[in-house]
DNA sequence: CGTAATATTGACTCACTTCAATCAACGTGG
DNA sequence: CCACGTTGATTGAAGTGAGTCAATATTACG
């Protein structure tokens, strides 16, 4: 195996279809190169259009963002190692949301156009960023509903089962828990909450014991619990659909 | 020009990306059938595999939906002439959400293997089909903020401009208004509120002369305030990606 | 260390929900 | 053609989950 950061690349993608000996070296052939962002920087504006680069996490977290006219945040998404950050603008003339860098976020920047280019020749690459991209509206939908029909306690725990087992998928250590990357503040604008009830939210689920804390990592004691607190079913997720094929 | 029920799906795509002679006539050789379902009728369920074949919206509205444990609903998305029903499963194993007829709908069923071998094999309709799936991904992210960050009074307003310029898009007539096909118990589940409240928040916004009301008939008297009221800006449509093409 | 960012906590308010009753529209069958 | 049942819309009164405002604690970090 070649030992170019396009590796990450070509283990994505082959989680979600089967790739021939061609694709992979098609997709090590694409120009690139890698960058860096300062936590908090912009990646992506509203209102620009798409960038002559498309980025692929290499490490570190990224999240997408709309702003209301009166100010307030929402975030839409959430993103980590593995995740494409343009994909969502690969065929469209304008961004329509902001991405911005959560932590330092170490990225692969692929030409858009070559990226394009083989999402549409070569049918199992087009596949396996076909799929990724229907996960990701997959997760979106969860997320409307999520905000939109569930009460503090289960927006929250669904949140942090997803991102759980998201990191999972993503190779990070289970350690029954994970470092949450996240703000109050920015989990607030996650699940359209206000950070002050964040806090209290988070507070009482401890107390129920359905989570511990320590600093920003979370710790699941019952699984289960958290699950069903949250309403919690990864069949969203397609996480058969991420497994490593031959 | 032929006389076919998939001319639609030309006139659809073609709008999305410029299309060859031999792309056009690609589309028009799908084997297909045309299928009619009823108000309220299932077209998807969660949890099943995706069927054989792809519906395109002919004619009616259709919705999808999600259910929470504690069984409350919420739509995530709203469909009408024009758009595809399965393109978001086209390339998953498993349904991850619901798909109802919001009223009589009539469809073209396309074999789904079909649909995707075209997908990946015909760069300018892949190029279109992506445009398609993405302008919905971007809806989702514009409802996750909508559900999330907005009061009654935003969500409502938004809810009724994105249906304006969705029906003048899809070729509906433009009255300065349209027929709404939605229940306030369904709209209700569009926007995160309970049927009560939409009722006296619509009252409110006829009220103020944001909108006035003839059954489900919305009319609006004035877009601005509309879409002020509603924090509405069309960005997320991604309308000039809609427009026809030679 | 000192200073800013983040988190916690309390007291109070309010937008939306809940419960419940009434009303209107509409199809349907006798 | 009208009685009637069902579905959808409206309205009122009372409750509540989450927001707001504000003070204080804690942590991060240059």
């Amino acid at each position: 195996m070649s030992d170019s950061p396009l590796d990450l690349m070509v283990h994505k993608l082959g989680t979600r279809s089967e790739l021939s000996a061609a694709d992979r070296s098609a997709i090590l052939a694409l120009p690139y190169v890698q960058r860096t962002y300062h936590a908090s920087s912009y990646v992506v504006r509203e209102g620009e259009p798409p960038r002559t680069y498309c980025d692929l996490i290499q490490d570190g977290f990224a999240y997408r963002q709309k702003l209301t006219s009166a100010g307030s945040r929402q975030i839409v998404s959430l993103h980590m190692r593995g995740d494409f950050l343009d994909l969502q603008h690969l065929f469209l003339n304008m961004a329509d949301h902001n991405v911005q860098a959560l932590t330092e976020l170490k990225v692969v920047a692929v030409e858009r156009e070559a990226l394009q280019a083989i999402a549409l020749n070569r049918p199992a690459i087009g596949r396996a960023m076909w799929i990724d991209s229907l996960v990701d509206s997959s997760i979106y939908r969860e997320w409307v509903m999520n905000v939109g029909r569930r009460d503090a306690r289960a927006r929250i725990s669904h949140v942090l089962c997803e991102f759980a087992l998201r990191m999972k998928a993503a190779g990070f250590p289970d350690d029954n828990g994970y470092e949450l990357p996240l703000t109050q503040e920015q989990l607030a604008d996650v699940v359209g909450l206000t950070p002050v009830h964040v806090s209290r939210t988070l507070k009482s689920l401890e107390l129920d014991g359905i989570v511990n804390r320590a600093k920003r990592f979370i710790g699941f004691k019952d699984w289960h619990a958290a699950a069903a607190v949250g309403d919690f079913n990864a069949l969203y997720l397609h996480l058969d659909q991420a497994t490593p094929r031959t």
